[in-house]
DNA sequence: CAAAACAGACCAACTAGTCGGTCTATAATA
DNA sequence: TATTATAGACCGACTAGTTGGTCTGTTTTG
């Protein structure tokens, strides 16, 4: 990988995340690279393709998780546990993409677009399914709507991005085990939420 | 009011909330309401003050209902099932204001932009309240940690705008009560939760 | 008739993207 | 080894197009 290619986008990533897409020019950003419209020219397409790569470096990141949660449990609030972790604990280090990932995906060019919807499409689909197979095992709460379930749990934490700082009172694994804590008693049948205490006591699961 | 000054409203927020404030030029909106250029600056200082005030209704009538939810009921966790009640069915009403409220924010020009702060900042601080008094009283288990919960709280509901539809399967009083029911089961301690279902049965609550 | 409401040609500023060219480093050649 | 050839990285003046906003009228209204 180029270094300048590296240095264009940890500063787009910064400027855009502080003043939006449309806040800035790409003259903003060879000034701050200390480089040229022919530098930046020369690593992307165009403006539209560095946003699509910001986009793609973070939702496959999280896609990738996804799946790597669902293979290591076997029980879907497991899964979901392991999912929820994972995407709080990803504001550590892609709080800057995530940030212009859920403000600007607006602004994706048509071509691009369609490959982060599929992907983001995929997630949704992952969260959903875990937690209809939640409920079908009686984990989950039959009486709760699959679908809007997924968006509340998904809404929660994504909902993050708007006020979560590094250097902020709380660090991210205390806001992830607040809502786990929530969603975890929201969610759960009564028997499924006292074996989940019991193995967490007995630490089979670590935070 | 008048009547060329809510068409440019009504168009623009169809536009904006579609394609974004950047993705809509002013030509656009004239076009569509059949005026002009003339049309548009005799009712708006600027393009930024019509995203400003697209803004400033929507915030404005979530806080004052949120106002009236604290002072018609005297018990927090009540007060809180009124400001979720109401956050959420403000989506029939107001659903483009919405969408540009969470899409286009950070695009308010900076003088504008304090003064949905304030408002916005007033919202938070209100839920925040009620959730403290809550615990105070022991009706919101106290080991959850109080900011971090009120901002969960309104993820939950305010990521709804990503996803709602007016045509879609659900309606809005049915995911309302399904945002409530994972809140309440939640945040709420054993008793207040059984209090609250009695007071649900007794239909002491409408819907 | 005066004032408000609206029309639309026009402008100045800005912006993404281009293109001919340079510089450096490594590889091929003699 | 000395020289030439080639390729990729980068430069920056320039352009074509767009956009928010203005300004001078004209029409409508009370």
């Amino acid at each position: 990988m180029s270094e300048l290619r590296e240095k264009i986008i940890e500063t787009s990533l910064q400027l855009f995340s502080e003043r939006g897409f449309h806040g800035v020019t790409v003259n903003d950003i060879v000034e701050h690279c200390k480089t040229s419209k022919g530098g930046f020219y020369h690593h992307f397409k165009s403006k539209d393709e560095l946003l699509y790569v910001i986009h793609d470096t973070f939702i496959s990141y999280v896609l990738n998780e996804a799946n790597r949660a669902k293979k290591r449990y076997d029980r879907p609030i497991f899964q979901l546990h392991e999912m929820l972790k994972s995407l709080v604990r990803v504001y550590d280090l892609y709080n800057e993409h995530i940030v212009v990932f859920n403000q600007e995906n607006k602004y994706l060019k048509q071509e691009y677009e369609v490959l982060i919807k599929r992907k983001r499409d995929d997630y949704k689909e992952i969260l959903k399914e875990v937690i209809q197979e939640g409920q079908e095992l009686n984990d989950i709460r039959k009486e709760l709507p699959t679908t809007i379930t997924s968006m509340s749990v998904l809404g929660m934490v994504n909902w993050t991005y708007q006020w979560y700082k590094k250097d902020g009172p709380k660090t991210i694994d205390q806001i992830a085990s607040t809502y786990i804590d929530i969603i975890f008693k929201g969610l759960l049948t009564e028997e499924a939420l006292e074996e989940y205490e019991r193995s967490k006591l007995s630490k089979e699961l670590v935070f």
